[in-house]
RNA sequence: GGGCGCAUAGCUCAGUUGGUUAGAGCACCGCCCUUACAAGGCGGGUGUCGGGGGUUCGAGUCCCUCUGCGCCCACCA
């Protein structure tokens, strides 16, 4: 055992601790995945992988601190922890962050220029116009600029003392994860989980991208509608009384108006159903159906079919089996060529006003011509409607026809999308009310699960099709790469049997130009972390795995998907637990983003408060709450850390007592009774993942041991009632000390390391968790209370009297129930002492009652 | 339209299967330099537990209902 004296600093300090633990624990190994563990001695982590583009946000000291509660907690309690962290680094917002940060675009038609340098790095001009780069050069920026964020990243993340294994680092872009994310897309391909369609789909314009539904929101946004006359008769070209009038929001689709449809019960229309009618301005006979989707309430009753204004458009357009007439293309502009389902002189003439405009320019000019031929009935009438747009778009999304890859997710199969609910079910979620989001979401689905995209840093889809004769794609061709290939390129590698000088020709073949959707590869994180393609070993030892922490908004994302490639893959599930936490609101409780500029970065925060501080405040989120951003918890946390500094400080200095000395005073015997229910309390808490509940009782215990029983038990401890007593006073506080210290560990890993070298050896962080069982029965808890409630009397009797806690008492009279009188009676001398009490009269009575007489001089003759 | 969550002191929040007089911290006020800590300690005031109804010997807690706020989902013409 160290000696005691000489390890306490005079003066304890906060100041610095981080770096020198940190510095410690990296060399010790203290928090290394032990491998050789098998699965039951394992708690596995499935952490999220932040993506390292931009800065630290307080949200993820929040979240990662909640998290790494837990790691500590199983880590303590005799768990090999697997703890890994990735970086989240391809798709779309590396995409963006490299053309905000370099100044170019990708332009996959251009050829590679090896000699090519980003024009800037950083300080992109406002009037810069990206310049449009090749593919490969684009992608090689993105790793450039990603391996710049991440060494940045990766020491703020360190910063944050959080106990990952850094050997277990991961990238969404790199090797294993790509070889992962193919390797399950091909298993997902040969068990039919994946296929391709040619469907219409929600298109992001300015991307030029699909997008999945699970990436679209709906924005309020302001539209109009607008009364528009489809003619009945012939003849007939201006408004008349004969005319079906529709109202739209989107007359830039007129062009593609395939049909108009009401209810079938409508009264108004029923005579219409079957016959046909011809459009304003471009003149094309449509039908008038029926379809039970049409609402007779909504606008004039009928609607006309667009391919495609929005979704159930599509359904219509499926379920009526109506032709195509999409004119917005995948730029997002109309149609450059007249089509030829317009047919007659004045409509071929209407069209060439709105060739290759974007649908915003097309519209005014629509509404402009329709108010010179008196086909549109006054002016348009403004609204703000729910619009589709893809999470981070700026327009509203477009339906367009592409061929895209899904895997099934239950969208479309009510037998798959029961197993999913049942999946979720079976997860224990934290807290419980979070499994609500999941069935909310999986039973809201209305397809399978998009996951190509056509962007350019992503994990490509890895499959070539045979070419016809012509030099076009058989997509039913399919050609796969071996396994042992993985990761492949299509565009880059050619498939087996084929030369590259075969690529784009006739009777040749060329690769998927696809990447798939970032979600189809982090929902592999367990996958890629653990190991499942290179290191068997690994996986079977974490997998399926402990822990999944993530946030709230992500469940029908993230989580969702990890269940879905689980499910497909293993037939389970891929943890255990889903331990979801809240957002940061600011303090004008709005949720804390980049978007709306309220965000605070976390770095002065621990430099100013100190980690453990911060964490502190993040631990009293409650598990699944939003929380709100809030400085004075931070302040709090640092007094916490001090307190424990210069408490231990004290404790120690007792001196150590003699071996074998044990707690024998009745009060003594009850602190230990009394820890034994916070551990107890504690470890509950910990193991229903509920850290803020383990962290609050082990708080409010350590504030009682201050205040009330340090103050009891330390005239005892210096020696002022024998050798005998004092032994067992110091015993209780070394013994309760070293127990608070490591129920706080999982909270305060520094501070708590600290006070732990003191005194002892190791690291307090792998010192085991401390067991109830052993001090349960020690003593009687029921003391505390009344002893407690009669030294606040005198405090309070002092500082009405307004005299310094050091006066003297001269008579205390405590009447009260016999058990109550016996409990004081068994720490009569500590009271007298704490209190400076001369004389103590106790008498029987039903209630509790103390009276405090006190000695009325204050002079310092007062100390005993 | 469907679902979920929240509403307790001026502020941030605890309050476990219903159980004495509803708690903590911050803020505020007063006292105290006491042999761990003045960046500290001790003590104090503060509540229609969102409104209404019900169950119960007993409701902050359970049930119904209403209101407000937030979030998720939905076929949004």
């Amino acid at each position: 055992m160290p000696d005691t004296a000489s390890n306490i600093p005079d003066k304890p300090s906060l100041d610095g601790i981080e770096a020198r633990w940190m510095q410690r624990w990296e060399g010790d190994g203290t928090y290394d995945f032990d491998r050789t563990a098998t699965r039951d001695e394992v708690f596995a982590i499935d952490t999220p992988p932040p993506t390292a583009s931009g800065s630290l946000h307080i949200g993820h000291v929040f979240s990662y601190t909640h998290t790494d509660t837990i790691a500590r907690f199983q880590r303590m309690r005799g768990k090999s922890v697997f703890y890994p962290i990735g970086w989240d680094d391809n798709g779309l917002a590396t995409e963006r962050r490299v053309q905000n940060v370099t100044g170019v675009r990708c332009d996959p038609s251009l050829p590679f220029d090896p000699g090519f340098v980003a024009p800037f790095n950083g300080d992109v001009p406002k009037d810069h116009r990206a310049i449009p780069v090749s593919r490969p050069n684009f992608v090689s920026l993105c790793h450039d600029v990603i391996h710049d964020d991440e060494q940045v990243f990766e020491q703020l993340v360190r910063r944050l003392g959080i106990s990952i294994d850094w050997s277990l680092l991961y990238t969404t872009i790199g090797q294993r994860a790509q070889r992962t994310s193919q390797l399950a897309f091909l298993h997902n391909l040969a068990r039919g989980e994946a296929y391709q369609q040619d469907a219409p789909t929600l298109y992001d314009i300015d991307d030029r991208t699909a997008v999945a539904q699970a990436e679209m929101v709906d924005r309020e946004v302001p539209g109009a509608y607008h009364k528009l006359a489809f003619h009945r008769r012939a003849d007939d070209g201006t408004a008349g009384d004969g005319d079906l009038l529709i109202d739209t929001t989107r007359p830039e689709l007129l062009a593609s108006c395939v049909a108009m449809v009401a209810h079938p019960n409508d009264d108004r229309y029923k005579a219409l159903f079957g016959t046909t009618v011809r459009t304003p301005l471009f003149e094309v006979e449509v039908p008038v159906l029926a379809h039970h989707l049409a609402d007779p309430d909504k606008g004039t009753g009928v609607a006309m079919i667009c391919t495609f204004g929005d979704t159930t458009d599509v359904t219509w357009w499926r379920e009526l089996d109506l032709p195509s007439r999409a004119l917005i293309g995948f730029d997002g502009r109309m149609a450059a060529d007249t089509p030829d389902w317009i047919t007659t002189g004045g409509g071929r003439a209407a069209y060439e006003q709105i060739a290759g405009l974007a649908p915003k320019q097309a519209q005014r000019k629509i509404v402009e011509m329709l108010l010179e031929t008196g086909e549109m009935l006054g002016e348009p009438r403004p609204i703000t409607h729910p619009v589709k747009y893809y999470e981070r778009g700026s327009r509203p999304l477009e339906i367009v026809a592409t061929r895209q890859w899904y895997i099934r997710n239950g969208g479309r199969d009510e037998a798959l999308r029961n197993e999913l609910l049942h999946r979720g079910q079976d997860l224990r979620w934290h807290p419980d009310y979070m499994f609500n989001r999941y069935q909310n979401w999986v039973g809201g689905l209305n397809g399978d699960w998009l996951i190509s995209r056509q962007r350019f840093f992503g994990v490509p889809i890895p499959l070539w099709y045979r070419l016809d004769g012509e030099g076009l794609p058989l997509y039913d061709d399919i050609l796969i790469p071996d396994d042992g290939r993985l990761p492949v390129d299509p565009s880059t590698v050619c498939p087996a049997g084929f030369t590259e000088d075969q690529r784009g020709k006739p009777g040749g073949f060329m690769g998927d130009p696809d990447v798939m959707d970032t979600w189809a590869t982090s929902s592999l994180t367990p996958h890629i972390a653990g190991g499942w393609v290179d290191d068997p070993d690994l996986f079977a030892r974490v997998f399926p795995m402990d822990m999944r922490p993530q946030a709230h908004d992500i469940i029908r994302t993230w989580l969702f998907g990890s269940v879905v490639r689980s499910h497909h893959e293993h037939g389970c599930l891929p943890w255990t637990d889903a331990a979801i936490s809240g957002w940061i609101l600011d303090p004008d409780r709005k949720k804390m983003a980049k978007s709306v500029g309220n965000v605070v970065t976390p770095l002065p925060l621990l430099q100013e408060y100190g980690t453990d501080a911060v964490r502190y405040w993040a631990a009293s989120g409650r598990p699944g709450a939003d929380t709100a951003f809030d400085a004075g918890q931070m302040k709090i946390g640092r007094k916490l850390g001090t307190k424990l500094l210069n408490a231990t400080k004290f404790v120690l200095g007792f001196g150590e007592p003699p071996d074998g000395a044990a707690p024998t005073a009745a009060l003594d015997k009850a602190l230990l009774a009394r820890l034994a229910e916070v551990i107890d309390e504690s470890t509950r808490a910990l193991d229903g993942y509920d850290y803020a509940r383990a962290l609050e009782r082990t708080e409010a215990f350590f504030w009682w041991f201050c205040d009330d029983y340090v103050e009891l038990v330390k005239g005892r401890a210096y020696g002022t009632q024998g050798d005998d007593e004092a032994h067992s006073a110091r015993a209780a506080l070394r013994r309760a000390l070293e127990i608070i210290v490591q129920l706080f560990a999982p909270f305060l890993p520094f501070v708590t390391e600290e006070v732990w070298s003191w005194w002892r050896e190791g690291s307090v962080h792998s010192s085991g968790w401390p067991a109830a069982a052993p001090l349960a029965s020690i003593g009687d808890v029921s003391l505390l209370d009344p002893v407690s409630e009669v030294l606040a009397a005198v405090r309070r009797a002092k500082t009405e009297a307004k005299l310094s806690q050091r006066a003297t008492v001269d008579r205390l009279t405590i009447e009260g129930p016999a058990v109550t009188l016996a409990a004081l009676e068994a720490c009569r001398t500590d009271l007298a002492e704490a209190g400076g009490i001369n004389e103590f009269v106790t008498s029987e009575a039903a209630a509790l009652v103390t009276a405090v007489t006190l000695t009325p001089s204050t002079d310092s003759t007062a100390a005993h």
